[in-house]
RNA sequence: GCGGUCAUAGCUCAGUUGGUUAGAGCACAAGAUUGUGAAUCUUGGGGUCGCGGGUUCGAGUCCCGUUGGCCGCCCCA
């Protein structure tokens, strides 16, 4: 039958799937909105260079990209922040600080789908300008946690897995690691999770085989889960050959994470927050705290990432700005959502539907139609004649609470029968005070 | 880019070693029923059997190709 087909990834959103959409982007809004974040929006098109610059050429492969008809080079946005970066960097000087500002938007990644991954998505954006202390990942993870726990989701559900790529860096630097070989690592890090030391291969290839004793201190600082251990391992490295310059830089670093975590404990969020070296995220624009939110059965890939890009305003063109920010996609916590039975799953239907006996009792319904609707009220009325008997069943499968009855018998002594199709019964009201006696029985008076 | 698996009505699926005009349930619509509800009965609309080719007297069924879905690998901002 279909001559069209949609274009492989895209999805289609009927009423239904709607619904459960907007459900999840009004609860994401309300969240940003109740900790002050500010909403934008910017074009779904934008050059390709914005994408290039940030992460190579490697990334068009995995863009939806091409030429348009000025002989631009375009590409549909894969993600928020080069943009985000642009939008703030162009007025930075005159923008109120902090700079709290959030966004839901459509991506495009030309990728092949999986569960939880299509070519097209909606991601709930977050991001702090112009703070350079923890004081802005404090305000992100608290806010990343609203943003699931507004859905009656709990620690049962979900954590966020909390690491640091500037302890990372001062610790592989330490050990006499240069730039490239730190990259290496912490490439290897990253995957360590899934492949085991499987992960270390591509380390080896490079670079050759990593010192024994140093893979046994790298493997044992991603085990980090608790301030204590990176305390621990602190004093391990004060007392290391090379590691005078290095235990400096951690020492002073220790003081962020107490203030992080301590913050985290007085709003009461500790319980969905785990202390996790094994996080580093992949690309190489993070700068200091990365967090990632997983589901606690450890089923589904990544809910949530984020973390601090300090480089990347300055980067992108604009004045040297702290950041950081952090996406939620749609996709992997709508199967979350849907997984714990937290789907919403009515249509929001009629409040009120009118029966109307035939042609002349439907011009006199009109005027009460149109003066409910206009006061606010969800009402609705069948488009053609049916039977009474019909009409009944629509009402009271359209969800509506209340039924108005326009019969010729009710309309000849100037009355409306309201029924309340939950408990069957009805009443008469005079036609002038039908408006009255909707808004009195919607709301319970 | 690679691999596995699947594709019949809006949905879930039957369909015999290849054999007449491709079926059921649900859903939708009409009627029984121009004044009162989730029931019942009757009826109806809806299919190029994903698409293209091949084998055959004959293909939803067998073969090849292709497109698409799902799952995994690579990647994952």
């Amino acid at each position: 039958m279909a001559t069209f087909q949609t274009l492989p990834g895209f999805r289609e959103f009927y009423p239904e799937d709607l619904v459960r959409r907007n459900h999840i982007f009004r609860l994401w809004r309300q969240s940003a909105n109740t900790f002050g974040f500010a909403e934008y929006d910017a074009p779904v098109l934008e050059p390709l260079e914005l994408y290039t610059a940030k992460s190579g050429p490697e990334i068009e492969g995995q863009l939806f990209s091409f030429t348009d008809k000025g002989g631009r080079q375009v590409a549909l946005r894969p993600e928020m922040t080069p943009t985000v970066c642009r939008l703030v960097g162009a007025k930075a000087s005159a923008l109120k600080r902090p700079i709290k500002w959030f966004s839901i938007g459509e991506f495009y990644r030309y990728e092949r789908m999986q569960k939880g991954r299509g070519r097209c998505f909606h991601q709930f954006n977050a991001d702090i300008f112009g703070e350079p202390g923890p004081e802005a990942e404090i305000e992100l993870i608290a806010l990343l946690i609203q943003c699931f726990s507004s859905f009656g989701l709990t620690e049962q559900d979900f954590h966020v897995r909390l690491s640091d790529r500037n302890l990372w860096f001062y610790f592989l630097a330490a050990l006499g690691l240069d730039e490239a070989r730190i990259r290496g690592v912490l490439g290897a890090v990253d995957r360590y999770e899934k492949y085991g030391d499987e992960a270390f291969k591509p380390y080896a290839e490079q670079f050759g085989p990593l010192e024994e004793s140093h893979k046994a201190r790298i493997l044992a600082f991603l085990k980090i889960n608790s301030l204590e251990a990176i305390e621990r391992v602190l004093a391990e490295v004060e007392s290391g050959a090379n590691g005078s310059a290095a235990a400096g830089s951690m020492r002073a670093r220790l003081a962020d994470w107490r203030k992080l975590l301590g913050a985290i404990e007085a709003m009461g969020l500790t319980k969905f927050v785990t202390v996790d070296f094994g996080v580093v995220r992949g690309l190489a624009y993070y700068t200091g705290f990365v967090f990632e939110a997983f589901d606690r059965k450890g089923e589904l890939r990544a809910l949530a990432g984020g973390g601090r890009y300090d480089d990347l305003v300055e980067k992108l063109g604009g004045p040297a700005l702290p950041a950081v920010g952090f996406a939620i996609g749609d996709m992997t916590f709508a199967l979350l959502l849907e997984q714990r039975g937290l789907t919403p799953k009515f249509v929001a239907g009629p409040e009120v539907y009118c029966v109307i006996g035939g042609e002349a009792e439907r011009l006199a319904a009109f005027g009460d139609i149109h003066a409910l609707r206009a006061a606010g009220f969800r009402v609705d009325y069948p488009m053609k004649d049916l039977a009474f008997g019909k009409q009944f069943k629509v009402a009271a499968e359209s969800g509506a609470k209340v039924a108005l009855i326009y019969g010729s018998d009710e309309l000849a002594r100037g009355v409306v029968k309201l029924r309340d199709l939950t408990a069957r019964s009805e009443v008469e009201v005079p036609r002038n005070e039908v408006a009255a006696a909707v808004r009195d029985f919607l709301t319970g008076a």
